[in-house]
RNA sequence: GGAGGGAUGCCCGAGUGGCUAAAGGGGACGGGCUGUAAACCCGUUGGCUAUGCCUACGUUGGUUCGAAUCCAACUCCCUCCA
């Protein structure tokens, strides 16, 4: 359909919406008046990472198109686990885990989003400030009976587990319940009207659609986004070093840059639209460059993605250590590790070398590397395991380290 | 509570006494081709102080010259019954 509301009009553009439950309605909504809308963000990790990135950038889009977005940090619902698109419980986090989780993920939102009083300010909640406090019996005899669990039994992350004949908890099977819950619970204390998530949280959107309007009687909105992945099908969101951090300290910016810079061919516009705030004419004129050229909009990308993430300075830097090491020959500002001076005049193992600069996760994989041609020192190839770095190797204060063609690490005699 | 089935490397999955660090596939990584892309081709894929040693087939014991494979107990999971 075609939206009239700026909200609606620029997801659908962009290509951020999967689904809606009511997009007619929703769009008046976001006409007449100021949308509340939230997501959920589980603290099951220091960090968030880049498959968590659509989201924030919706909650963005709703900020800017003039209404107001809720952050719930999901101290509450990380005890209990969300079960959606795993096929295995998750372990359990202690308390002392999660609230430090809690801590480094808020920071992430501050740069994405403006928080504050005002009435389109982000304002970020815990949901564990209304879902620890419950009373079990009280519980299930107000909100317990709106839940069939027929129904429940339907939806795709309880199917999953079944039919794979994996274990599902009782535990897990009460995070639906959870999640409807906040649903309800932010509608009445901040009148939020919509919930937005990964296609993987529809279940769980419907679910608290529906408690809100039992409970309440009143009509509210979810909208979810389409999961990322590549054209070529793979799960976005990971690198050989693991998944992609939004914090800097979990992930170097050059790394952050990096992973935008080898987005596939096919994915390019769809990328700039979703992660970038460039016009929507300037992305077409970038996308439709053809071959090689192409590599001159993924660097765009590259830049502007890193930028509302790392900021603009940390993007440029990133984007021209790149230019260095790929296009210059040159190496500085590479991702560094100190090492002590010491190893490095007695004569430090080029396999033991490797591992130092966590390139490489054991002697035996830096063997496989070297065996198989991949690892060179200061740009030299090498493939002799035997290799002994020295003094002598020193450039500009650094050895520089590369693991196959595109991870390189510098590593800094301390 | 009863009956049956199951637990193997990152994942899936073969293996039912020695030839098994464990087939095959997926994924991942490296190399080649290219454009720091995709597709394709080749290689690698437990660790180490390395012609050897250690760890590993749910856990703990046992049988045996020798166990992922046989036995016992235990743990966990699945299915059906009560």
């Amino acid at each position: 359909m075609t939206y009239t509301s700026e909200f609606l009009k620029t997801l659908d553009q962009r290509g951020f919406i999967a689904q809606c439950t009511d997009d007619a309605a929703l769009d008046t909504a976001a006409l007449e008046g100021v949308v509340t809308g939230y997501i959920g963000y589980d603290c099951t990790a220091p960090s968030l990472h880049v498959g968590n990135l659509i989201s924030i950038l919706m909650l963005r889009r709703l900020q800017q198109a003039g209404h107001r977005p809720i952050v719930v940090i999901g101290g509450g619902t990380t005890k209990v686990g969300d079960p959606s698109g795993k096929d295995e419980s998750r372990q359990l986090l202690t308390q002392d885990k999660i609230d430090a989780n809690k801590k480094t993920i808020r920071a992430t939102f501050e740069r994405f989003l403006t928080f504050g009083d005002g009435p389109t300010d982000a304002i970020m909640v815990d949901n564990d400030e209304w879902l620890s406090g419950l009373n079990y019996i009280e519980f299930l005899r107000d909100y317990g009976r709106h839940f069939s669990v027929n129904r429940m039994m339907s939806f795709e992350s309880v199917k999953l587990r079944l039919e794979r004949e994996q274990p599902l908890s009782f535990l897990e099977f009460n995070y639906m319940i959870l999640q409807a819950y906040d649903f309800l619970e932010l509608n009445r204390r901040y009148d939020c009207s919509l919930q937005m998530g990964g296609s993987d949280q529809w279940g769980n959107i419907v679910n608290g659609i529906e408690l809100t309007r039992r409970c309440d009687q009143k009509s509210v909105f979810g909208l979810t986004t389409n999961l990322l992945t590549t054209s070529s099908g793979a799960k976005m969101g990971k690198t050989a070093q693991g998944a992609v951090w939004l914090n800097d300290d979990m992930l170097p910016v050059y790394d952050y840059w990096q992973f935008w810079r080898n987005t596939e061919d096919a994915d390019v516009g769809r990328f700039l639209r979703l992660f970038t705030e460039l016009s929507l004419d300037d992305i077409v004129r970038l996308e439709s460059l053809e071959g090689a050229e192409l590599n001159d909009a993924k660097k765009i990308l590259a830049t502007e993605a890193t930028a509302m993430c790392h900021g603009r300075a940390a993007a440029e830097k990133a984007e021209a250590t790149a230019l260095e090491t790929f296009e210059g020959g040159g190496s500085a500002d590479l991702p560094s590790v100190d090492i002590e001076a010491a190893k490095l005049e007695a004569g430090l193992g080029l396999l033991e070398a490797f591992v130092l600069a966590g390139l490489a996760k054991s002697n035996g994989e830096a063997r496989r590397l070297v065996q198989g041609g991949g690892a060179k020192i200061n740009d030299a190839a090498q493939n002799d395991i035997g290799v002994t770095l020295s003094n002598d190797d020193i450039k500009d204060g650094n050895v520089k380290l590369s693991f196959g063609k595109k991870r390189h690490v510098l590593l800094r005699p301390v």
